[in-house]
DNA sequence: TTGACTACTGACAGCTAATGTCAGTAGTGT
DNA sequence: ACACTACTGACATTAGCTGTCAGTAGTCAA
């Protein structure tokens, strides 16, 4: 079964690219050799699916192919209606209320068999008394996220400091009781995490920021990975911190 | 490559045929044995192909079910993404996959439009250093919760005493760092939350139990929405501890 | 032109997963 | 009651999938 299912991913995985993907790419992302990967294609051009290679370049997909119909069984109904519950107990309400009208919708669109499978969902989230609040606001971030605009604030760090940041935001990241706002900071010349709920004082600024790739969320997660690759487990929450 | 190349084959097969085939036609038509086109269904419908089976009957393919031919905005899809973090960070392998699974089809219904807003998530889910782990295996325990089988392991509680359990599971209730297991004990005669970091030798036990209404998942959710709206916040985790 | 990067092929050993057989349970329609 | 069907489990066999290694050839940029 995991061949007939990467053949599948694969076609999904080449159609949402729209640039070519090297056959070490998929290597990587399905976890097998680059043999494995130059037969799968094969495979997938001998039923018919257009698929384009070129040496130098990688693997395009035409993106016309039609694919068959497809649903979601119990235990993906499952997963989202958890993901969309833990969403609602640890955002705020806009999003919250973002990721019910999306479940809503999807819903909607279930054969009667599925929709008793939501009867009998028994996964869930409950709001956790864990939760460390915050004062700045949730989708007020994320909207400037979105606009690339410069943010300002006071930061109270680990070690009790104050100081004011001005920070290219970039990404919120969810550390479990906390958030992480990730950016790029520009007093300290480098990308910083700094938890929302130590955040004061916050406000936009008219100053927006351009594309810079060694200053954007690529580059900062692809180092985050590289350290992750290079460092031991069993280090605390801590270290997230910025100052 | 048989078998991938046969299921694409069979999909199309009960697409061209506008009334029910049995899974004897199909073995004859493909050449294989009747256990094998069983087994291929199954690995369809687990795939999500909507196939209706019927004994007596056969085989039909409910061409209606092509997946959300709605439209997510950009929040919707981001609050959805979000949720499958969260999900793949929080339980197992196997439900992540699920969660996976699921986001990938919705991936694969979306208009290019909005496969351009996928690039531009900004909003994550960290595997959480605070997580806490657990012996039991998450997946497992759904089986039982799905099957109504009564399951018995030994608990510690928050006061260290250990005890053997007999209960009915009824849900497992992510409670931020912790999931706990909701259940109705054999023993105490009410129900019970445990915390899956606290089970031990868990085991199923062949017994199964039916429905009973004072006894139920519902009954207990009312009772403890009844205990919320009650008592005032502030609480830690400490109260939902079972004993 | 060179060098870096890529697609692609063949061979082979090891092993995973697909298959058929058999035997049984349970639902459907007549 | 009966024929017909979907569906499940166990098990031995083997087909075919996989990784590794070694090599050819196309593409692109400097």
């Amino acid at each position: 079964m995991r061949k007939a299912e990467r053949l599948n991913e694969i076609v999904h995985y080449l159609r949402r690219m729209h640039q070519a993907v090297t056959a070490q790419t998929l290597a990587l992302v399905f976890e097998v050799s680059q043999r494995t990967i130059y037969r799968d294609i094969q495979d997938l051009i001998d039923t018919g699916v257009p698929i384009l290679g070129e040496a130098g370049v990688g693997y395009l997909i035409d993106k016309k192919y039609h694919l068959p119909p497809v649903m979601f069984d119990a235990d993906e109904l499952e997963a989202i209606a958890l993901g969309i519950g833990m969403v609602g107990n640890w955002t705020d309400k806009h999003f919250a209320k973002k990721a019910q009208s999306a479940y809503r919708k999807i819903q909607a669109t279930l054969p009667d068999t599925l929709i008793n499978e939501l009867h009998q969902i028994s996964t869930f989230s409950a709001p956790s008394h864990y939760k460390i609040p915050w004062e700045v606001s949730f989708s007020e971030v994320r909207e400037c996220i979105r606009r690339k605009q410069l943010v300002k604030f006071t930061y109270l760090d680990l070690n009790e400091q104050l100081t004011v940041r001005i920070i290219r935001p970039l990404a919120l990241i969810s550390f479990s009781p906390v958030w992480l706002l990730a950016g790029w900071c520009e007093l300290r010349k480098d990308f910083r995490n700094f938890r929302l709920d130590r955040i004061a004082k916050f406000e936009k600024l008219e100053r927006r920021f351009t594309h810079e790739k060694d200053k954007s969320l690529t580059t900062y997660l692809k180092r985050v990975n590289e350290q992750e690759e290079t460092r031991f487990k069993g280090n605390d929450c801590k270290e997230l911190d910025s100052n």
